[in-house]
DNA sequence: CTGAAAGCGCTTACAG
DNA sequence: CTGAAAGCGCTTACAG
């Protein structure tokens, strides 16, 4: 173990003060060219690198963003992650990642965050109390909510998929295909994305004067879609159950595929149309064909970045409240041949 | 923006000193449970957490452990950040993840990594050059190759599966079913990984005095993959393609499956048998069934976690390389009736 | 058990 | 442009 050198150790081999050292090392900062490079060739020979630690302490920024996410079996968050991560490394910022089990340990994990003195926080769908949320505040820590909405009113910004008009293409789609006994499996109940995208189908419906046929809840869970499937199509007589649903994600509507095949030997879409929600790359496998209400992640993840850099910059700055676009994948699993 | 309490703020309110404060927080430092329960009240009062960037610069222990990761659309690496985020979280250790786009970032991002004097690192299924290798070591900075097999003789730690038996095991499923024309698809061509399934696979087929039919590289990427079967088996005459192929990990084997079914119109495992790697999670959906070998994400966890706090304690320990067995997961794909 | 003090490795006014 | 010095918020011998 051989100890770093500081920039005290720089100093004394190029000839110059340590503010020096520290000088050639700050963007903007003056220092003359012939002492910069007699710093830089000090350096080299002792492979010196600033610590950023010891700067964090001063600076009081870290360049560091915390990541809390949870649920990575649903196949959109991956990429989201890695996209993120390569967004924030590009300005300069890396990211502490966080895994929450449960959603109430969110809250304990910031407070974790704090003591680390990340610059931001990220939210992957998970919330958070607003205790918590007025601590970051008071501390400057600006908090983004991804994938789902903030309380109004409140300090916390968010970036989101227009869920509402997602659930109305949904509806749309299915109703153009002259479906009439329409399911909704849920996700979990209390979200945000769950109210939005359901309150947008049930309007839909209700415009062409239906309303939904059946209703089972999966809880955003592979295994609670497949039970939600069982329960929504376990009537032998087709009329008694739905000719198509809409399932309220795809990491789900895949579930509910698998178990109306293999289980119930019902076929898609014959028998029953599906489209899910998020458009992961699963999607469009083979084995799925699945018909999807896209998010624009790419959007989602640079208007992520964007909001983080304002508020960073700027502590006063207001929250911002993003929803973006949403639009309609239609695939085999609504009848459309690739 | 608030000020946070710092521990002379909370001294003061406790009228205490500052190393009172101090103490308070070092688990087995002696304080007075007088003393002590003065300092919680102040702390409380105050809101009062430790200041973690300070702690790590005195103590040179910043218990954060550096994830580099890559690939995250090859559906294995999701849950191991997930199970290896929590594993750590665990010992009270958290995780700093890094994205490596290509194979030669790794070593910029190391640098940047040791600026935050971070305690471990972790390389999933990522190399990193021998210099960059070294000053770790030197500065006692523990690195861990998941999924890969580092060279002899160095410092750097390994955790990986018995990458050989599984491709003997593959190999063996195949023969058994009878299989005659047998093909490979390949990974990365350099990766250890690679190297040691298809060596395997090659011994097992050699000891039947056989050998593979037909080779193609998919370089681990979905799109690799289709490019790679379309290559195999675009002979009309099935008699001059294979009737099974072994794929190097299972994220390419479903995008060989998709290409088998949709593109090239063979059937699964009629027409050709499919025999993956891993043992993802989608393997085991209805629309693949896919037969896999499956690494244990579980215990390669664990000895990752056990092999890091060794090391981290105890900075002269020894590398360790860790080969973990494996099993075959026989499914649909390689015609067993689920 | 407790407090005063040194020091971790930097950044940043300040004076020159 | 440059250097001496203060200070970020802690931990940890050291002396009492």
């Amino acid at each position: 173990m051989v100890k770093a050198a500081t920039s005290i150790d720089v100093a004394k081999l190029a000839g110059v003060s340590q503010s020096a050292v520290s000088r050639t090392y700050t963007p903007g900062a003056s220092v003359a060219e012939h002492t910069r490079s007699k710093v830089m060739d000090a350096a080299r020979k002792l492979g010196y690198r600033p610590n950023a630690i010891a700067r964090t302490l001063i600076t009081r920024k870290s360049r560091m963003i915390a990541v809390v996410a949870s649920y990575l079996d649903n196949q959109f968050y991956p990429v989201v992650i890695e996209k993120l991560s390569q967004r924030f490394q590009e300005d300069g910022y890396h990211v502490l990642l966080f895994i929450a089990e449960a959603r109430t340990e969110a809250d304990e994990l910031l407070m974790q965050l704090m003591q680390y003195h990340v610059d931001g926080i990220v939210l992957l769908s998970a919330t958070l109390s607003s205790g918590i949320a007025k601590d970051c505040a008071d501390a400057g820590i600006p908090v983004i909510l991804f994938n789902r909405i903030a309380q109004a009113g409140g300090t916390v910004n968010s970036v989101a998929s227009d869920n509402e008009a997602g659930g109305r293409m949904a509806a749309k789609a299915l109703l153009a295909a002259g479906h009439v006994r329409i399911g909704y499996i849920a996700g979990m109940e209390d979200s945000s994305t769950n109210r939005d995208r359901e309150a947008g189908f049930n309007a839909e419906l209700a415009a062409s004067g239906k309303r939904v046929f059946a209703r089972t809840v999966g809880h955003y869970s592979f295994e609670g879609a497949q039970l939600a499937a069982r329960q929504m199509f376990q009537a032998v007589d087709a009329a008694q159950r739905p000719s198509a649903v809409f399932v309220a994600n795809d990491h789900m509507a895949i579930a509910v595929m698998d178990t109306l095949r293999g289980e119930l030997g019902l076929r898609v879409p014959q028998d029953v149309a599906v489209i899910g929600f998020d458009n992961v790359p699963q999607a469009a496998w083979g084995g799925y064909s699945l018909s999807s209400i896209e998010q624009d992640a790419h959007a989602m993840i640079e208007a992520t970045a964007r909001i983080m850099l304002e508020q960073i910059q700027n502590e006063s700055a207001l929250a911002q409240h993003v929803s973006l676009s949403v639009r309609l994948i239609e695939r085999g699993s609504t009848g459309k041949t690739p």
